[in-house]
DNA sequence: TCGGGTCTCATACTTTCGGGTGATTTTTAT
DNA sequence: ATAAAAATCACCCGAAAGTATGAGACCCGA
């Protein structure tokens, strides 16, 4: 499978390394190395090599461990905005899909379900179930009332 | 200064065991090593040791992942206007009646015919009628639209 | 007083919405 | 890999919305 390659392929490039290193190191032995230096300072530059290969693999490992996330918002809403941006924290909080959300969107321009299928390319069916849904996790009963409440919440411009 | 071993003392650590390591090898050296095993064998050996050692590095130098800072506010105040006044024009230009207008503004916040006739204590086929003319009026053909549009012209909040 | 506009209500009919259920596929995350 | 979530679609049914038409009551200006 191509994904145990993927996987580990930090670990593979680091034999292949490793062997490369190796195959070079006993190819310039006899030529330069052992002639030139003492073995100490070979030894020495092995370590040297290798201990860097270990602060790269370790960085490479080490790495998806950062993760900051930083929200701050503070939204007086009531106002349009251009490029419009959702507000992402009622969208969680409400656990409201993208589709469900893009649903939302066309139902506030005013479209019938049927027209929201047909943009979206789907079946009327499909889109009733989107609606369904959304009413249920807007905790309303109907379409006015589930734009009426995405304004208010920010979920829409 | 002793802060200058505080802050390089991982690095005088790190030339400290590569110093005794060495020192290690070269004593194990004529011992058993060289004799044991072969060349390649050695080197092998080292470059693992010195790989973890590097890796060991560079996880302690490393700075500690970073903290996760949330800071969530939410205010989803939306307090539009209690006196609101309808676009005085936009009715006119449209021929909207004060009836015609009530219905709408209940439209708008979600309540059904059903609803809006209960409010304005009229029977429910007055209603229908109101946001017929009404959407006829406005050139829509749904309440959405109707929303949507009186709305963007002003005759709503 | 007469016509026009509004407001009211009704009946009959069609269309759209929304709820409920279940199934299959795709995507995502673990 | 496999479990969970999202997305897709279908069918049925009842409720709500919307259309069409007609009609009586009221007010206001011509």
């Amino acid at each position: 499978m191509g994904n145990f390659f993927l996987k580990n392929k930090l670990i593979i490039l680091y034999g292949a390394s490793l062997a490369a290193i190796l195959i070079l190191l006993k190819w310039l032995e006899f030529k330069y190395v052992i002639i030139d230096h003492s073995f100490e300072v070979y030894i020495g530059a092995i370590a040297l090599i290798f201990t860097g290969l270990g602060i790269w693999l370790a960085l490479k490992l080490v790495k998806p461990k950062t993760e900051t996330i930083i929200i701050e918002r503070e939204v007086y809403l009531s106002k349009p905005a251009e490029g419009f941006i959702p507000d992402e924290k009622a969208l969680l909080k409400f656990g409201i899909s993208k589709r469900e959300w893009e649903v939302l969107a066309l139902m506030s321009e005013g479209l019938s379900n049927q027209e929201i299928a047909s943009h979206l390319f789907l079946s009327l069916n499909t889109i009733k179930t989107h609606s369904s849904n959304l009413f249920e996790k807007l905790e309303v009963k109907r379409r006015t009332q589930a734009v009426e409440k995405g304004k208010r919440l920010g979920l829409l411009a």
